[in-house]
RNA sequence: GGCGGCGUAGCCAAGUGGACUAAGGCGGAGGUCUGCAAAACCUCUAUUCACCGGUUCGAAUCCGGUCGCCGCCUCCA
């Protein structure tokens, strides 16, 4: 059986993957601020994420996955009370359309998503340990973790502490930290801030951005788990704060395995809405691309590679989403003509020697491909690979239909982890008329009346339907 | 300035020192099938891996340098 290995940010080399406890994965991942709608780029690490969980899923592991939901923080204080709305009345549509996106694009759901604001008490609980333990500080009514305090500080993103003293830049002094390298664990209230408070030993205020995954990830996975991934942004500060104020709230250790997952880009550049650039999932849907095509190009490059979406609705490119949408149609094709040729099978025959050892090297090279730090480029590649072959042996009259069968199986054996196969046709087509249309057009064909079944075709085309004539006959397929 | 990544065909993109005479997708060119087909299928499409040195029996893969691109460096996935 292949080995997982994984890319650990915080060793920065691959290294075999084992669970802590056998059989079983807990994986937090940073989910979204619902300060807006999630743009594209956000997505990109969410198949990231969804892509892992399938994986570890298909290597036989059961997953607990906690993915949060920020729901308090500056920008979510300033635009509900900008809209006159409750914190929670504005948060709610965004997470709202955050779970809308994520079913959009067959992402699977997490075990748990827990939200900042209803874990304000397991927040000041940590909060208060690291008071005890002396790993903090107190101005103007907040609470300052103290960096000096934790010599590993920095670890993660391979940053020497003293480094960030001279090159720490912006509004640094905001706030009355004594050492710009220090973060917020407790704001004090201000006007600003509104109704927005909580009650804390330490006084009426709001947490910081970094205390609610080392609290929530806790509660539900323990101290100890076993993979945090995140977008490399977060790498620092997010999760070198994290580290230390789990390690010394908690104690060590933390997250044995950390994954970051390079940003998306647009047409070569940072994606910003600075730059005019900026795409939501639902402008990229309404314009006309499906979930399936959007899916699969976010899924097709490895995670740690930034990926380059090619894309301007101004000039009417597409580039990306024409290739996904091409490559998709190439295994749709492939899937509907298996599809059929099974249909034909009958119980009792075999599949061929061939056969068995064009799946087995296969299903191994796919597989060997995921495991090598989730290789989606390889693992594609040994897809279509297996559909050349198989095309050429249908082409050549070699593959059975058994055979067929067999490699439609492992088709949708592999789609558990891909996740971009059309569902089969599903009984809400009506199949029968359509049978009736074919057959007229095919009278129409034999009678050379090639206006009546043209006319035919494009009236099919028109509902959706593809039809293919072929040596075996007339296929359709829901497009 | 500090830290890190990347440069493989027109485009996207695998490649974990030796069967690489370098996957796969898109695009392009031929062809098969068809009444026709925009479809489908087949075949072809990098003597070469940014450049220059080095290590090695052997390097796209390791090391050094040069050039170019990109990311992070306090609340952005």
């Amino acid at each position: 059986m292949s080995k997982l290995v994984f890319y650990n940010s915080l060793t920065r080399q691959k290294e075999e993957f084992r669970s802590i406890n056998p059989g079983e994965v807990r994986l937090y991942t940073c989910g979204p601020t619902v300060h807006d709608y999630a743009h594209i780029g956000n997505y990109r690490a969410y198949i990231f994420e969804d892509l892992l969980r399938r994986t570890l899923t298909f290597f036989g592991y059961q997953v607990k996955q906690v993915l949060n939901i920020t729901d308090i923080d500056d920008k979510t204080i300033k635009k509900s009370r900008e809209q006159g709305l409750s914190l929670k009345s504005y948060t709610d549509t965004f997470t709202k359309s955050f779970f809308d996106d994520l079913k959009t694009l067959r992402i699977e759901p997490a075990e748990v998503y827990p939200a900042a604001t209803e874990h304000i008490p397991e927040m000041i609980d940590l909060i208060q340990k690291l008071i005890d333990k002396e790993h903090t500080y107190t101005a103007d009514g907040s609470v300052y973790f103290k960096i000096s305090t934790f010599p590993d500080y920095g670890k993660l993103s391979n940053i020497q502490p003293d480094q960030l003293i001279s090159s720490a830049r912006g509004d640094s002094d905001e706030y009355e930290k004594e050492d710009v390298r220090d973060f917020a664990l407790w704001k004090a209230w201000t006007e600003d801030d509104g109704d927005v408070f909580w009650e804390a030993p330490f006084g009426k205020g709001r947490p910081g951005w970094h205390i609610e995954c080392s609290a929530m990830a806790t509660k539900y996975l323990g101290t100890h788990f076993d993979i945090h991934t995140g977008g490399v942004d977060n790498k620092f500060p997010h999760h070198e704060n994290e580290i230390a104020q789990s390690i010394c709230g908690y104690g060590g250790p933390f997250v044995d395995t950390w994954l970051h997952c390079a940003h998306l880009m647009v047409n070569g550049e940072k994606m910003a809405k600075s730059l005019g650039n900026f795409y939501t999932l639902r402008e990229i849907l309404d314009a006309g691309f499906s979930p399936r095509v959007i899916r699969y190009f976010l899924l097709s490059a490895h995670y740690r590679q930034q990926l380059n979406l090619m894309y301007d609705p101004e000039t009417g490119s597409h580039d990306s989403f024409n290739a996904a949408a091409s490559a998709l149609e190439r295994i749709d094709e492939f899937k509907a003509k298996l599809a059929d040729m099974k249909q034909h099978s009958a119980a009792g025959d075999l599949i061929s020697r061939k056969t068995i050892e064009l799946l087995d090297h296969s299903r191994i090279a796919f597989k060997d491909a995921l495991a090598n730090d989730l290789d989606i480029s390889g693992a594609l590649g040994v897809v279509f690979g297996m559909i050349k072959e198989a095309n050429k042996r249908i082409a050549s009259g070699e593959l059975s239909n058994m055979d067929a069968q067999a490699v439609y199986e492992r088709l949708l054996r592999w789609d558990e982890v891909l996740g971009v196969l059309e569902p089969d046709q599903t009984d809400e087509i009506d199949a029968a008329s359509i049978e009736a249309l074919i057959a007229e057009r095919n009278q129409a064909r034999a009678d050379k009346n090639f206006a009546r079944s043209d006319e035919i075709r494009d009236q099919l085309l028109a509902d959706g339907i593809i039809i293919q004539d072929t040596p075996q006959g007339t296929k359709w397929r829901k497009k």
